[in-house]
DNA sequence: TTGTATGCGTTATCAA
DNA sequence: TTGATAACGCATACAA
């Protein structure tokens, strides 16, 4: 861990700098045997080059940038893992970045092209309202994962791989429809137009239509709190409401598998038999819609698939062997113990 | 967003670079009227300078950096944005870094002090096994946070602060035995010498002794899954093993709030009553304790004001104010519905 | 108080 | 195939 710079070892081997810089980074123009003399003493000292000096001169890094907002989302947690793996597989360098949730990732992201001369990026999570004019002001490839942006964006300047949040709440929500519940209360992040909260509300809302239910805007609630809208927290003080305005429902869509826990937790505590009295269902399919008790119907994301897609398609922009698209993987219904006949 | 320099700033401005650059890192020896100048072009410009050319030419940046490991402990997220919050509030730069489960964090600290020419550390999380001689190699301030080294390392070295993880434990476990348990299964993440796991297993053995109850190898379970040995599923499966086994037992102490989720879904899913045949706690007081049905007992970690100690203690050391020192906050005993007499 | 010149560690350019 | 040298964008010692 050394303050060792290629010039001691240029000094040390005998060589210029610059045949030291070629050998580091597997320039052709090199003699094998020169190469192989250097690499030993670079071992040997443990050398390793500035990635700071690195990202001030290079026109273009071997870096990708991974933002993530919303770090307390345990669907992004695995996905990172994937990242991360397949991207050093691929002897890329991979960093990490936080969003917070108030930041705008696209200007993060604009800092950090600058600085490290990133050669791709990955999106993860956040509410991609954005518009044409700021996503194409990202000059590297890039792709959105589980987001997408709103449907009046050009989709030849954009990659994304997502599920397609109306159809997978149409169906989570038509299945509750399917076996008899009329009176569906759903339970949203926040009220935002872009989010995806609003698609899983326009899918919910596609449902009930088909079924013939009249939608009832005393049904639908929306986390008020500041801070991590897709908590359990939001989930149980939205039930409490809904309880305490002695509303009739037999059925809730929660827009996450968190807030389905926190609502269930008021059913429960109010007293409330779940699905006797109340059926229940999320979305995401996170391991604690498998380890409640009751088990939680929700809606599972292929987020192993969902990941190794976003990198294929990340390096397909980057070798420029494929064109900007919009992937949607279909989510799969899981039924758990939480739903029943009315 | 842009390609400008403090060189083109200083074109624009009529002056020279050393004094864009004065004005930029509030040197004292300029003319204020200058100084207005230069930094309304600056602001006009939206000009920021390149911390990457900065990070070379420093000797000292003003960057702290978290690093964390584990990053799908909840119980950390919290912690990140108190910690995000705060140092950028003081003006000092925050970069976060994601340390793999198998990545050796001291050479990654090693790496980025280097690089960045860090400021202050702060390491979130890990199993802190690591000797005297490879905390001194740390050349600049640095706090562990919910972790502390071996007792055999010179508390001179460095600063922590946690809870006392045996404490806890005893303390959790001290209250199964008051309730009338006497045949109390620990589930453990792992069977390392020096992780928290052998802490908390620690504390159990003091309770039990206490107690004046045998210690019985059979009824201490390590998670032998690669992965986050953390999860519910290990709990799950820990459990789902034990049961198989005919082992009789009423009180389960769980190693973390996750792994008694897993645990009690085994239970419930066998038939089990909790707590009437059988008591459960956990360990962290994370959100989902009082969100599963029934509420787990668990000790709560004040990770607020750990949290905020964090940060205090760092920049003690960083202004010199103060020496390392290891603090020791208490956790609360939350009893949920959990647990209940034999 | 200000400007000029140098160097941080590396890669890129050019000539050898 | 190599090596000297000029950038990269900035901070700083030194000169003015």
């Amino acid at each position: 861990m050394s303050g060792y710079t290629i010039k001691d070892i240029a000094k040390e081997c005998g060589v210029g700098v610059s045949t030291v810089s070629r050998a580091l980074n597997n320039h052709p123009d090199i003699n094998k045997e020169t190469k192989k003399r250097i690499m030993e003493v670079v071992e040997a000292r443990k050398f390793s080059p500035s990635t700071t000096a690195r990202d001030l001169k290079r026109i273009r890094s071997n870096t990708i940038a991974v933002l993530v907002k919303g770090l307390d989302n345990p669907l992004f947690h695995k996905m990172m893992d994937i990242f991360q793996l397949e991207i050093e597989s691929k002897k890329y360098d991979f960093v990490f970045q936080r969003v917070g949730a108030k930041d705008d990732e696209i200007s993060v992201a604009l800092d950090m092209i600058k600085e490290r001369k990133l050669k791709g990026i990955i999106f993860l999570g956040g509410n991609f309202t954005h518009s044409e004019e700021q996503l194409e002001t990202i000059s590297v490839p890039f792709v959105l994962a589980t987001i997408s942006p709103g449907k009046n964006v050009n989709t030849d300047i954009y990659s994304s791989v997502s599920v397609d949040d109306v159809k997978e709440s149409y169906k989570i929500t038509d299945y509750l429809c399917s076996i008899g519940h009329k009176r569906i209360a759903i339970l949203l992040p926040d009220n935002g137009d872009e989010s995806v909260g609003s698609l899983r509300l326009e899918g919910y809302k596609q449902a009930l239509s088909k079924h013939g239910i009249t939608v009832e805007e005393q049904l639908i609630r929306y986390s008020v709190d500041e801070g991590d809208s897709f908590s359990m927290e939001n989930g149980y003080k939205l039930m409490r409401q809904l309880l305490s305005e002695d509303i009739y429902f037999t059925g809730v869509f929660a827009a996450s598998d968190k807030i389905a826990v926190g609502a269930m937790k008021a059913l429960l505590e109010a007293g409330k038999k779940i699905p006797e009295d109340v059926s229940v269902c999320g979305f995401d399919g996170l391991d604690i819609a498998r380890y409640y008790h009751p088990t939680i119907t929700t809606i599972v994301q292929p987020i192993d698939d969902m990941a190794g897609r976003v990198i294929t398609q990340l390096f397909s922009l980057i070798e420029e062997t494929e064109a900007n698209s919009q992937i949607t993987f279909e989510g799969k219904l899981l039924v758990g113990e939480s739903t029943g006949p009315v």
